[in-house]
DNA sequence: AGTCAATCTCAA
DNA sequence: CATGTTGAGATTGACT
């Protein structure tokens, strides 16, 4: 496939320059006035494989201007990967420092996010003129290709991260259709009318005050002072050591019930009120900030708007354009499956290759009523780590019926307690430990031994979280290309194992099929021809609440 | 007035 | 002896 290496310039303009596969130029650099218009052809023409510094930065032009692309390869993000594949996790990531190892220079730090081409420039001063900098984008793409076919997975990682990148930018361009008036409904029915200033709201007014003469009136108690709290339930001679809700539960106290009460609405206010919609709601869309890569597993974080902890009853406030539709796919029991496809478990495998997995695996826990429950419990410890109380005895049914599997999850824990490393089926490899960490677990007391435990929780449950990760990015690479086929579906949302699709009404079951077609096609290029299934669970809906 | 840790709850 | 993952974001209260 062609390539096109890019180069953004000062004032619209850049370079381009045609690349073979490998990474070879195939033609000379031609310097262009308006960048986003000469992608534009291009892609019309022949939709290469674009090459470029950075997704984030430049497809909010390229939409902006209606322009979008089939395929990328997003140099920062590769080269985070290439880095992170050889332990060198978190070291700059931008082309020019990836020029500067590649000569053996001092390497620059990656400017702080946000920063526009020409204020790095003017930042750092010492740029390289334009004409440069396109061929350090050829040299570096080059150098990534050769060590990207070193590593098995790690270009279809790299493709899939890359279009991840085309998602995360379409998606916030898009927005998430929401409906300001019922989210305002919503925060005045349970809330009470908004309020003016930085009041509370009546109804929190309403509960701080009550809160305060179940402790017997005398002086204020702050319901959101956590010490006050405590030092209230002090005196009144129910000491307790935190004010969680799951702790204060326990508590028989008047002031438990209606401090429960508060903290859920204060919650609602504070993080998901009024402030947050004037914030983040414009047009009838939401558009947070994805960050592709942003957490260690591959899977995304967010950047301002809390868009991947939307609490449940705001989902109501998500509503579908008229004549469209929501489409809402989750992958269900997505781990599990991904760790009984990894492991190659055929017992395992077999009991996934059903619909609802823990039942399936309630047969290895006895003849019992809640023997689903117990099949659910001793998977999720043996991916979490847990392992206390009841789940002891369940991991060691779960060992000797599933031993691959079981075998695949200790085998990483114990490789991450000798401070190794370990990787998703793709690639994606998790971070080393800390210089601290080394000291800590050469010291040998309690706390090394603490320390010890505590990375091999993490090594367990990454190869299980990341590789679930790149199988759901690959899905979105592939749904994402269904999609575009389509013209009018876009997709929305994206949260780890679950997508949004905002689609005409006549499409939805197009959609369906092709959200379910994409979960085949990431099934087979992870693991090829495992019997494990990896059901979407969809649903069609005018708002995300009825969902599920 | 700004920074930072601790605490808490939301999501998968 | 105790052992549950990854995050975002708001607030309080201590500190500079």
């Amino acid at each position: 496939m062609v390539r096109v290496a890019v180069s953004e310039g000062a004032g619209g303009g850049g370079v381009v320059r045609p690349l073979a596969e490998d990474g070879t130029p195939s033609g000379p650099a031609v310097e262009v006035d308006d960048l986003v218009a000469e992608i534009g052809e291009r892609e019309r023409d022949g939709a290469p494989r674009w090459v470029w510094p950075s997704t984030a930065r430049l497809a909010p032009r390229l939409l902006a201007a209606g322009v979008r692309v089939a395929r990328c390869h997003d140099l920062e993000l590769v080269e985070s990967l290439l880095l992170g594949h050889a332990g060198r996790y978190g070291e700059p990531r931008s082309v020019a420092a990836a020029w500067a190892r590649l000569r053996g220079e001092p390497v620059p730090d990656d400017p702080l996010p946000g920063a526009t081409v020409s204020a790095q420039a003017s930042l750092f001063g010492d740029e390289a003129p334009v004409g440069d900098d396109i061929e350090r984008v050829v040299a570096v793409h080059a150098e990534q290709q050769r060590g990207i076919a070193k590593l098995h997975g790690f270009a279809l990682l790299t493709a899939a991260e890359s279009a991840g990148a085309l998602v995360a930018a379409e998606m916030t361009h898009a927005g998430l259709p929401w409906s300001a008036e019922r989210h305002d409904a919503l925060l005045t029915e349970m809330l009470g009318p908004r309020p003016s200033g930085g009041l509370r709201p009546r109804r929190l007014q309403e509960l701080a005050d009550r809160i305060s003469d179940a402790f017997g009136g005398r002086g204020h108690v702050n319901p959101d002072s956590p010490a006050q709290i405590q030092k209230a339930f002090a005196s009144a001679g129910l000491p307790v050591n935190s004010t969680r809700a799951h702790v204060l539960k326990s508590v028989d106290h008047p002031a438990v019930p209606v401090l429960l009460e508060y903290k859920e609405l204060s919650r609602l206010h504070t993080a998901h009120g009024w402030s947050w919609l004037d914030t983040w709601v414009a047009d009838g869309r939401f558009r947070p900030e994805y960050v592709v890569g942003g957490v260690v597993s591959g899977r995304w974080a967010t950047n301002g708007g809390g868009a991947l902890q939307i609490p449940r009853v705001l989902r109501k406030a998500v509503v579908a354009d008229p004549g469209w539709t929501l489409v809402v796919a989750d992958a269900a029991q997505l781990e599990p499956r991904v760790l009984a496809a990894l492991a190659g478990d055929r017992a395992f495998a077999e009991a996934a290759a059903h619909g609802d997995l823990y039942s399936a695996l309630a047969g290895a826990f006895g003849d019992r009523d809640d023997a689903r429950e117990k099949a659910k419990i001793a998977l999720l410890s043996a991916m979490y780590g847990g392992g206390t109380g009841e789940a002891v005895q369940l991991l060691s049914v779960l060992r000797t019926r599933f031993p691959d599997a079981f075998e695949y999850v200790e085998s990483a824990a114990r490789a991450g307690e000798r401070g190794h490393l370990v990787r998703s089926l793709l690639g994606r490899t998790c971070p080393p430990p800390s210089a601290g960490w080394r000291e800590l677990t050469i010291a040998g007391e309690e706390t090394a031994a603490q320390a010890l435990r505590s990375r091999g929780r993490f090594t367990r449950n990454f190869v299980v979280q990341a590789t679930a990760a790149d199988w759901a990015l690959v899905l979105l690479a592939s749904l994402r290309r269904r999609l575009a086929a389509m013209g009018p579906p876009e997709l929305v949302f994206f949260q780890h194992d679950e997508v949004v699709v905002h689609a005409p009404c006549e499409q939805a079951d197009e959609v369906v099929a092709a959200v379910h077609d994409a979960a085949r096609e990431a099934a087979r290029l992870l693991f090829g021809a495992t019997r494990v299934l990896f059901p979407m669970e969809t649903a069609v809906v005018d708002t995300y609440a009825d969902a599920k």
